[in-house]
DNA sequence: GTTTAGTTGACTAATTTATTCAGGTATACG
DNA sequence: CGTATACCTGAATAAATTAGTCAACTAAAC
């Protein structure tokens, strides 16, 4: 799992989705200027969200995104793991043969990092970031 | 607190020296040579580490790296802040402007996440995994 | 049938990552 | 000495990723 800014605008865009999603679906035109995010970096990752099951779309005027499941059903973890690119943690990609005798130094070094990387942001639900923001906006 | 591909040299080439550092210090030409990692960009991260004082340099003949301290006393998490870049992890630099009315919202949302990353990683030391190495190689 | 808004894909710019090149300086050793 | 070793520095470059832009299309509301 890599940690870079294309899945922190993920999470914020998605945050902002979750916060203004009660009156029906948000667009990615409202996101875009409330965020400062460029609307068609946004389609590029809300393809990715849509396609990794995390939004649904609604075409059409009144349309947009809304979120597939409950804020409190999502995860970071989901959210960064759908934008960000297949990532070979191992740099071998499986492959044992790296070097000429030993296999991948770091093999499972990266996989017990990403393994508690990612745990820790699984347990970090989508409903509780906004329920932060919420608190911080008082 | 990043995480790439570029952190994860740097772990690799610190291994590979605290490794073959009993007897003197290692070149980073071997380090190279076992790790399939360019001389050049192993130079340009060296020189950091050098800088955070995490190596020791020996110049002229029979000169070459070797850590500043104990294995168990660096961790992981001191290495990647070495080699990566001054990251602002908040996108704002800690201005609070950085949209029209409210702050950056995942201000506090990556500032905790980094928290629990950088914790984790400074919990594991150099020791651990030149350990956990040498356990695989049997 | 016109407007809204998602969908797709290609193309570009900026940044980061990784490599290469070309010099330098300090030091061990003969 | 002088020479070889290996650190040290900086610039130039290539490749990959990130971010933004453009253009055309489809589905649906009205």
């Amino acid at each position: 799992m890599r940690l870079t800014t294309k899945g922190r605008f993920a999470v914020t865009a998605m945050i902002d989705v979750a916060m203004h999603g009660n009156g029906g679906p948000v667009t990615l035109a409202a996101v875009s200027d409330r965020q400062r995010i460029s609307l068609s970096y946004l389609e590029q990752l809300f393809g990715k969200l849509r396609r990794s099951g995390l939004v649904e779309s609604v075409r059409g005027p009144g349309g947009g995104y809304h979120l597939a499941r409950a804020a409190a059903q999502l995860s970071v973890a989901q959210i960064i793991v759908a934008v960000d690119e297949p990532i070979d943690a191992t740099q071998c990609g499986g492959r044992e043969n790296c070097h000429d005798d030993r296999r991948c130094m770091t093999h499972d070094l990266w996989a017990g990092l990403n393994d508690h990387i990612f745990s820790y942001l699984s347990g970090v639900s989508l409903a509780q970031l906004v329920a932060q923001q919420q608190q911080a906006a008082t």
